[in-house]
DNA sequence: CCGCTAACTTACCGTTGATAAGTTATCTGC
DNA sequence: GCAGATAACTTATCAACGGTAAGTTAGCGG
C-alpha cells in the first residue's frame, strides 16, 4: 500500500501467527541494517517497514538489543556453519587453523554491521557481559551466542591439533586467545578504518595469519 | 553552593576569559568520564556540573564528538610521552619495538573509556573517517588525532629499525601495521570484554609480543 | 452469541544532542 | 559617565530515541 515500503504485509495477523510476525521484524530489520546500517536501524524505521507501529515489535523482542543479536546470530550462522565444513573437510591441523582464520577474516570483512555489533559492541554492554560471564552456557539459541561459538570452535581446533600431536608454545586455550585476538585485531581494523591508507589489506591477513601460526606452532 | 558539584564555579565568566571556561567544561567532563564512564557522560550532566546551561557548551564546542575527542587527545598525550622517552631512552631497534607494545597495552588497560573512543568508536564515524582519510595531516592540534600520532611513531620507530639494520620479513609499514593490529587485538579483546575467562592475561600481552616481533624480524 | 485473549494502536514518558532567539554583563570609544 | 558593541549565557524548544501503560480490535472456542 504505502509507496516505500518493502516489506509491509498488510493487515493483521490471525491467531497463532505471530512467530511470522517475528521474521517479518527481523527481515525487516537486516535489510534496514545492510542498507543503512546500525544507527539507520532504529524502531521506529523497522516498525515503519514492517507496516506496524513501533510498539508492536515488543511483543515480539523484550528490547532492541535483543532484536539485533537475534539478527546477528542468523548471519553469524553462515560463519559457524563454514568453519563445521572445514572442520569434516580438513584434517590438517595446521591447515585447519588456518582455514579457520581466513574464514573468519573474510566472514568479518563480508559483514562489517554484524561483526561489530557483536564483537566490538560499544552500546551493549549488558549481554557482553553475560556472554563472557559464565562460558560454558550450553545454551546455543541464546541471543548473542553467535561469536562465542565460533570462538569455541577455535579453542576445540587447536585442542585437538595438540592432541594430535602438534606442540605449542603456550597453553592451548591462551593459543586460541591469542590466534582469535590477532585476526580480531587484523578484521576491526580494517572495519573500523576503511578509508585508511593500508600498505596491502591481503597481506596484512595472510601476513597476520603467517604470524601467528609461526608463534603459537613449536618449530612452527 | 549546590552540594553535590565538584567543579561548580559559580558565576559569568570575564570578557576574554571564555577560554578557562572551556577547560572547566573539559574537565568536569573527565571527571564524569572516569567516574562514571561514557553514557553517563551526556551534554546536560557535564553542564550540570559545570555550572552552567547546556548549551552554554556549544560556545566552546561544536558537538559532543569534538568535545570527547579533545578530552581523549589530553590522555593520549600520556602515551605520546610515554613513548617519546622511550624513543630516547632506548637504542636497540628490537627493544624499542617491544617497549612500544608494552606502553600501548598498558595505556590502553589503564584508560579503556578514552581507547574505545579513539580506536573503537563506532559512535564517531565522521571523525575515524576522517583520521584514517588523509595520514599525513601535520596539524597536531585536530581534535581526536592522538591515536594516529602514536600509530606513526611506531611506523616511525620500525622503519628506523629497519633503517638501522634489521632484517624485516614485510615492508616497514606494513609491519607497524601488523603490530599494532596484533596489540590493538589483544587490549580491545581485554577492554571490551573484561569479564571473559581469559586464560592468563598477562601471558596474552607479552605472548602477542613475543609472537608479533618473531614473526616481523627476520630470523627473529 | 459470549467471553477470552492474541495482536495491535494511541498516547505518553523521560532522555538525548542540538538550535534559535532572547538576555545580561562587561569592555571600548567618546 | 554614558552609549553602543559584543562576549557570555539562559530559556524555550526541536526532533528523535528507546521504552511503557492502557486501551482497542479481531478471531477462536465454548
Amino acid at each position: 500500500m504505502s509507496a516505500f515500503s518493502t516489506a509491509a504485509t498488510g493487515g493483521r495477523k490471525k491467531r497463532g501467527e505471530g512467530h511470522t510476525r517475528r521474521e517479518e521484524i527481523l527481515q525487516a530489520a537486516k535489510e534496514l541494517f545492510l542498507e543503512q546500517g546500525y544507527e539507520a536501524t532504529t524502531i521506529r524505521r523497522i516498525a515503519d517497514r514492517v507496516g506496524v507501529s513501533a510498539p508492536a515489535l515488543y511483543l515480539y523482542f523484550p528490547d532492541k538489543e535483543q532484536m539485533m543479536l537475534a539478527l546477528c546470530d542468523q548471519t553469524f550462522g553462515y560463519l559457524i556453519d563454514s568453519i563445521a565444513e572445514i572442520e569434516s573437510t580438513v584434517s590438517d591441523p595446521r591447515e585447519r587453523i588456518r582455514r579457520f582464520g581466513e574464514a573468519y577474516l573474510k566472514f568479518g570483512l563480508a559483514h562489517p554491521d554484524e561483526y561489530k555489533l557483536v564483537f566490538l559492541g560499544s552500546n551493549i554492554p549488558e549481554s557482553v557481559r553475560k556472554l563472557g560471564h559464565k562460558m560454558p552456557t550450553n545454551d546455543p539459541t541464546r541471543p548473542g551466542i553467535g561469536g562465542a561459538i565460533v570462538f569455541q570452535r577455535l579453542v576445540s581446533i587447536i585442542a585437538e591439533a595438540e592432541a594430535s600431536g602438534l606442540a605449542l608454545n603456550y597453553p592451548a586455550d591462551t593459543c586460541a586467545e591469542l590466534c582469535w585476538m590477532a585476526m580480531h585485531g587484523v578484521a576491526s581494523a580494517l572495519i573500523l578504518k576503511p578509508e585508511f591508507p593500508w600498505s596491502n589489506r591481503d597481506l596484512l591477513g595472510t601476513g597476520m595469519l603467517d604470524i601467528v601460526m609461526k608463534g603459537i606452532i613449536r618449530g612452527g
